[in-house]
DNA sequence: CTTGATGCAAAGGGTTTGCAGCATT
DNA sequence: AATGCTGCAAACCCTTTGCATCAAG
């Protein structure tokens, strides 16, 4: 939605109903915890943000549900097993590259794709069609570096 | 273990052996498993290929987790969710780049790396250490291209 | 023989579903 | 008012652990 990781959500309710989705409470509060992040969240990260609106955990699940299948949000496997979500934002950019560091687990963008071409000739090599890629990279931070230091 | 993705393990055994593990019969069946798979394998994977043997899940889920401490066995996080594991070979080469089949699940390795030279990057303009990369692609293969195909 | 590995079975933790009541359209 | 969403709670499934027995070194 927001076209800037980061942005807060013009209208979550309006975007709804613009997808065919009713804006309801507890859909309004998943959208804008979405459309905030700039990380992908899991759903437990999600409903620890709506939980305070009354918004079940099982309301999260299924309505992340519809959203990943509708295509507005992207399903990624996350680097340390567990299933993270991540909004589509509206200009189609979709790319779920991180670097993440192994000793706090702090999770940085990466703007740049290196894959993007490979891709492409990966595309013509084999024949695949719709290609998709999910990258992450991970290692240890600068502050992690320094010892006896710990974050998050 | 053996040079080749595909190539039977010379003697799982002696390997074992070599790398101060017991070497009983399950874990010889697994280790075997591993280093004939040419793509990372879920516990179920595994545990279907041994169970003939009469080798337990437990066992198949202590001994792999053993393998991985020991950093001979790489845990992957694969694209739809589940977690795989993966032998590293013995010359020290162990890329987990997949080119997956969103229609019929099949995985293809991808033996070029392009990701390495953009890792070296990522590390110096972010101080980053000991980097690490994940990457999979995913996209339509020729064969599911044409309709009404199914496979696997 | 000693130590550590195994099988069995139960516990744990996250995910998914059924159902009756409630909010949105 | 009708439809479809929600909360609650139970069911499910995969992962992990305890314990008594068994086998490798």
């Amino acid at each position: 939605m927001g076209t800037k990781p980061g942005t807060p959500a013009i209208d979550a309710a309006t975007w709804l109903r613009e997808n065919g989705l009713r804006a309801t409470h507890g859909r309004t509060a998943i959208v804008r915890v979405l459309d905030t992040s700039t990380v992908p969240l899991t759903l437990a990260d999600i409903h620890e943000k709506v939980s305070a609106e009354g918004c079940d955990f099982a309301t999260v699940f299924r309505f992340v549900s519809i959203l990943e299948e509708k295509e507005l949000v992207q399903r990624v496997a996350w680097i340390d097993g567990s299933t993270r979500h991540e909004i589509r934002s509206r200009d189609g950019h979709h790319h779920h590259h991180y670097l993440i560091c192994r000793t706090c687990h702090k999770v940085e963008p990466i703007d740049e794709c290196v894959v993007e071409r490979f891709e492409d000739q990966i595309a013509k090599e084999r024949g695949y069609t719709g290609l998709n890629h999910s990258l992450q990279l991970s290692g240890v931070c600068p502050d992690c570096q320094k010892p006896a230091k710990k974050k998050r």
